[in-house]
DNA sequence: CTGAAAGCGCTAACAT
DNA sequence: ATGTTAGCGCTTTCAG
């Protein structure tokens, strides 16, 4: 017969159940019947077990119940680096609708850009903490990659577009968007315009926003030069191409897939002597960081805390009663930020 | 004998251990060891039990690793609404960090500005799973509710004013930053300056900041004028204060708590005509903001990333051996970010 | 209304 | 090198 194990030094300290039961003089049934509510116990008792709860500082082990009892009130969010504002913002919408719909949320963060795999090591942390829904909102992870856990527990994608029949989605509507913007352009009377925007692998959504704008600037008879762009700061980033299509006249205007770009670009524009809107006019999207109507940055706002409110709303309903809710791929349309910087 | 539960519908599907064992014809031991490579197995065996569990989607639920293990690998994150992209930041480096630290983190986020009862809501979440050690990184709890876990787990306090001898703190050097605002005032022939700054249940931070400044300006024989606020937005937040002081003169410059109240102040003033830095100047406080530069506005650029850097370093290190470390509040000093807005 | 006891999925001795 | 087994802390029947 194995000898008792020593209480490990880490956990030690961590007061049980079981200690409570002694202390309040019961049993540990009843004391796992006050803390979840799951049937009466006589009012004496219940203040006896509440008070030793409160002098042992009990908190009950989210591992044993989960391995107990199976279902779980928490919902994994995979979502991408806040030092992005927009998905800061996404985060704490999130985070304040599950809390109103009475939702645990446990977030796992991919660092910056690293890759898809990495993203997936994050994926199943959270499924390893045995979650009952996941809300998807990263840029980079395949939806083909989160197929094979949608049979198992309800699966969100949250603003990134989405197409697979096996997943919910809830995001912008970046063909709409898209559209607003390259008629902001074309009405502000450009014609030649430069789009700068990264590869799909690097952001579905960007890319696509990136697509659409060229595709209907080039409907409405405009010219359009792709600028791709990966790093910022980098000499691939598209700045000093965008700069010398300004400076040789090429293009009139810039779009930029996201504001931190379009940000990136003015400062660096405006070192070397290329100013907006006077050399070239620009819009970005997204439409959250703080001073961009104080900047004179013309943008599209994405509807965030709609999409935010919508996801957990979905996902909420899904815990629920997985049958009740029929897949669907829904968009939310932003909403245009006029800005000087589109010209006169 | 009770009846054999029938599995749970939420947790069905989640494939255990028993069943990978089952697959690779092996016990489960051999399924475990191989897992967490604590023994060697025969390398034939050791390729079934990888295929078994590869072709099965097995995850292991780090409940129950939790639960028959004891020590944990993951660190709680306590840490406030990444709306700021302050806190966005400073999350996304405490992540990186703690990935190149091997160690996984789990992020608590209370909403907003909801009360430090809600914040301890938060924290007992994070005691729940069991994490091996805890960074506070919110700017509301008090460290006197913190000191209860200290016994039990490390506890470092990350970028905000930390004095108790229980709680090891890595923040930022907020006297020093406040030298520093108060000089750069100073040296741009401001004598009469207006503070504004929250009280200290809303941030001790920013509240630490403003009265630094306060007396360092009052040393150099400023006049100064404290402007408390409360929420953005209101009336209550002293932006109308500020810009009848500029107005009549009493002031030439305010100094601002955080970015985004200056920013908030300066688009505001703005609008009823009062301009930076012709009518007053402003300088702020965090240098985080993306933009700032291109606005001109001067603020203070506090060391997000050391201080990120630092607190996992010596969680870490507490998690590995708690005697090693003695506690002790380390501060980082900023960086002066001067702009425009300064005045001539 | 309450207690006893059987596991949940896993790890870590212990015995081969 | 591998299997056996005793719990980890909790929830949930099943009997009182």
């Amino acid at each position: 017969m194995p000898s008792r194990r020593p209480r490990d030094p880490l956990s030690a300290g961590a007061v049980t159940m079981a200690e409570v039961a002694r202390e309040a003089g019961v049993s540990r049934a009843t004391v796992s019947r006050v803390l979840s509510g799951s049937a009466e116990v006589a009012p004496e008792r219940r203040d006896r077990i509440l008070a030793a709860i409160d002098a042992l500082g009990y908190i009950p082990s989210a591992g044993a119940q989960q391995l107990a009892g199976g279902r779980s009130r928490s919902i994994g969010l995979l979502i991408r680096d806040s030092r992005n504002p927009t998905y800061g913002l996404l985060h704490s919408e999130v985070q304040r609708r599950a809390d109103e719909a009475g939702l645990e949320v446990i977030t796992a963060m991919p660092t910056s850009y690293r890759g898809a795999p990495h993203e997936m090591d994050a994926l199943r942390r959270l499924l390893a903490l045995r979650v009952g829904g996941l809300l998807v909102a990263t840029g980079v992870v395949r939806t083909a990659d989160l197929t094979q856990f949608a049979p198992v527990l309800p699966v969100v994608s949250v603003g990134r577009p989405e197409d697979d029949p096996a997943v919910y989605g809830v995001s912008y509507d970046e063909t709409g968007n898209g559209h607003a913007i390259a008629r902001a352009l074309h009405d502000h009377g450009h014609r030649r315009v430069a789009v700068v925007c990264p590869p799909t692998e690097h952001s579905l959504a960007e890319s696509l926003r990136g697509r659409t704008v060229t595709a209907v600037l080039r409907e409405l008879g405009c010219e359009v030069v792709e600028v791709p762009t990966t790093q910022f700061g980098t000499a691939a980033d598209g700045t000093d191409r965008v700069i010398d299509l300004a400076r040789d006249g090429v293009v009139t205007a810039a779009m930029f897939s996201s504001d931190l770009r379009m940000l990136d670009f003015v400062s660096r524009a405006r070192g070397v002597g290329v100013e907006v809107p006077r050399d070239l006019a620009v819009i970005g999207c997204d439409g959250v960081m703080h001073g961009l109507e104080y900047m004179g940055l013309a943008s599209l706002r994405v509807p965030v805390e709609e999409v935010a409110r919508r996801s957990v709303e979905v996902i909420a309903q899904m815990m629920a009663d997985r049958e009740s809710v029929g897949i669907r791929h829904e968009t939310y349309t932003g909403q245009l930020l006029p800005g000087a910087s589109l010209g006169p």
